[in-house]
DNA sequence: GAGGTGACTGCGA
DNA sequence: CTCGCAGCCACCT
């Protein structure tokens, strides 16, 4: 095998992000627990650093860190790019962080396999 | 090859 | 609750 890992990773984090459904929002940890790497939750966020010059278009302002918070925010645009972009979903987002977080948060590890078998059913 | 950085997270004081 | 520290791994200089 080669060392595809390190390549597959930007993908993969871009992939995932994609998957997000519109209104939801995801955390890092979330998608670095889907990508095995639970542990480096930074690299998500590294990743993501990049996913503005990326396509497909990549919803990064759909990620947020694991309290809600819209910690990315800073390297859209404006600082109120990624508040917007949300809000225009439907999110709620308040003092920078996002409203309902709990029951808006979208977990790929347990959304996406719940999902499957919902669907097949 | 080595050192520093970062859109994070969890634990302790 | 707020503040600080350590671990994590890929990218940049």
């Amino acid at each position: 095998m080669k060392k595809e890992s390190t390549l597959n990773f930007y993908d993969r984090v871009y992939c995932i992000t994609r998957l997000i459904p519109r209104g939801r929002v995801s955390s890092y940890g979330a998608i670095a627990c889907y990508l095995s790497i639970g542990s480096a939750s930074r690299m998500v966020g590294y990743a993501l650093t990049c996913s503005h010059n990326v396509l497909p278009f990549v919803p990064a302002h759909r990620v947020v860190n694991r309290s809600g918070l819209l910690t990315g925010k800073i390297h859209f645009g404006t600082p109120t790019l990624m508040q917007q972009l949300l809000e225009n979903e439907g999110i709620i987002v308040e003092d920078d962080q996002v409203k309902y977080f709990s029951i808006l948060h979208w977990d790929p590890s347990v959304e996406l396999e719940s999902d499957y078998f919902s669907n097949l059913g």
